[in-house]
DNA sequence: TATAAAAATTAACAAAGGATAATTAATGCT
DNA sequence: AGCATTAATTATCCTTTGTTAATTTTTATA
């Protein structure tokens, strides 16, 4: 299922496991392809699963009375993606997840894995790490909505993820960082102006 | 060290604990008591501190260079602090705690507690709960500035807490939604005068 | 390449928010 | 209780954002 290619590179990214460890959880996973546009988790579903993004992007998105859709989250390569509702809350997704561009997912049953997890020290110190680390995640973007303006959070997207601008459209990138596409348009021609944030 | 009455109460906030499991972490704790206004955690501080409140309530917060302080993070009895620049990022505070109110916590080395975690999988798995716990919060919370005007993220606020208002000065709800003091007077204006939102 | 669809920009106006300062209310302290 | 301090409100003015609609640009596709 994994090539000597791919086994280096996740070693490497989940660094401290082993092999044995990692087939583990390999064996129970599967890979799913969802084309550009199409829906990973549609609002209300309740399968409790977890993936791996190894190619693509994936975008949450709320749907407002009036059709709106308000993006809340992209998770792109080399990330984790799950609904948070069904994972942690219990609950059905509030949320449609969608690919925005063709991608390729490396998908596990949460359930299961969890039981294997438990099972193995090595692996439950690993969760925990990867816990932490989008614990730290949320944190840092709490931190942003308090702590910066729009127009300092749209920079900061920029700088940290500087190809999400030719990857997702604006008008998405606009809600995520709370405002409206046109408000984002004008952010942008003030600082391609030169001017200040 | 706990009393009975403590030890039923713990006993049925981690749920699935036993009493040997509690003892274990309660004998490497110790109780800290801060007045009102006192300072738990100075920014710059690089102590790996965690600690349960027991009594009173801590108030994160971002010192700005014009002397203007902006609340992060408000927490309060039965939840959990720490600095997680500290214990998550492995760097020094960014931000200062101070207790709002005469404030009791149970304080823990987390390195210590990590280890004693690490070799129990019943407080592994609770860390676990824990930590997927916040993570829901956080979360929540980064959907609140996504979703929510201003008015709508203060009544959430009341709703969620509604003792806040009185343990809290109005100027720090007001940063630790993402807006003004002044501004913040303005929504309750408007709210009290029976307006929408 | 031509055409249709979607995205981005711009405009105009209203609503909300930020900055500053003055005023009023609430709180703390001796 | 009286006084000083701090918090909250109000006012003014200016900036930013939201809303809606028109226009331009870009993208997708026949």
């Amino acid at each position: 299922m994994l090539n000597t290619e791919e086994i280096q590179f996740y070693l490497h990214l989940f660094k401290g496991l082993s092999i044995s460890d990692l087939t583990g959880l390999f064996n129970m996973a599967h890979t799913r392809k969802i084309p550009a546009e199409g829906i990973y988790i549609q609002k209300g579903a309740f399968a409790p699963k977890l993936a791996f993004i190894k190619k693509g992007l994936i975008r949450a998105y709320h749907l407002k009375e009036n059709g709106d859709e308000i993006t809340l989250l992209l998770r792109w390569e080399n990330q984790f993606i799950a609904s948070h509702d069904v994972i942690i809350l219990q609950q059905p997704s509030r949320f449609t997840y969608q690919a925005m561009e063709d991608t390729t997912l490396l998908e596990i049953d949460y359930n299961k894995a969890q039981s294997l997890l438990d099972n193995n020290p090595k692996l439950s110190a690993h969760r925990n790490l990867f816990l932490l680390h989008m614990l730290a995640e949320s944190l840092e973007r709490v931190e942003s909505f308090v702590l910066l303006s729009a127009g300092e959070r749209y920079l900061k997207l920029l700088k940290e993820k500087p190809d999400i601008a030719n990857r997702v459209p604006d008008k998405h990138l606009a809600t995520l960082l709370g405002i409206t596409p046109v408000s984002l348009s004008r952010i942008r021609k003030r600082i391609a102006s030169g001017h200040k944030h």
